[in-house]
DNA sequence: ACTATTGTATTAGTCACTTAATACAATAAG
DNA sequence: CTTATTGTATTAAGTGACTAATACAATAGT
């Protein structure tokens, strides 16, 4: 999966989205080691510090530790992985639904395009 | 309706979409004048110049045009209006399915996700 | 005619994000 | 022990968004 960043947000706030994706979504496994500082900012095409900012982010709530010399690894707590996947569906939808409605749909409209789209 | 910018992303292109919401919902009818730059920006807490450069790029859109000294006023051409805001719905849509798959969810489990949180 | 209000333009300064270029400490690997 | 690789820290510079403070032009209202 390519980076896909923009300059519409802070690029570290994108980089701390895609790993928490690739976290809740199975990419990187629970107990995994992930690629070094280095190799992610090369890979994301983003300065080393920037993706450092990004790592220290998903470190400090717990996500990943780093291990001095050996690199940095996906915690393997997989109850607070769960936690954080609902978490993120759950926040997503919310917004999802109060920006249709912000445009004047009803939840009702709302419902049968999702499914609509779904059904594609 | 009250602001709400936060810091995430440009001021100004979050004011272009709050006004884009407030056109294709009815909040600002077809031909209506709106407030001032001066009392948007008041009103939003920012400053003029950021108001105005949210306007200027609504009215390069041809959604409203100013008229030198009377104000400024939402277009009349309600096909316009009307075409935006299918955009919008379908790009929210396929943004937040793309957002959920990445989760790792399938598009099942979304469909009842959102009919879960409808009939709230 | 005068005045207030409108949109618009200009200049300068502040701040956060980003890049760049290093440097250092710790340790796994040889 | 030596070396390469790891995470981490520091300093400086560049960029864009935002604020601030004006100034000007046009015209509706009086």
């Amino acid at each position: 999966m390519s980076w896909n960043l923009d300059n519409d947000r802070p690029i570290f706030v994108q980089i701390v989205e895609h790993l928490q994706c690739d976290i809740v979504s199975g990419v990187y496994a629970p107990g995994q080691k992930i690629p070094s500082v280095r190799e992610l900012a090369t890979e994301a095409s983003v300065n080393p510090n920037t993706m450092q900012r990004a790592l220290s982010e998903l470190e400090r709530d717990g996500l990943m530790h780093s291990e001095r010399t050996s690199g940095r690894f996906i915690t393997e707590d997989i109850t607070m992985i769960d936690k954080l996947k609902e978490e993120l569906a759950t926040k997503r939808i919310e917004d999802f639904l109060k920006q249709m409605e912000r445009l004047g749909l009803s939840p009702r409209e709302i419902k049968d395009l999702i499914a609509k789209k779904v059904k594609e």
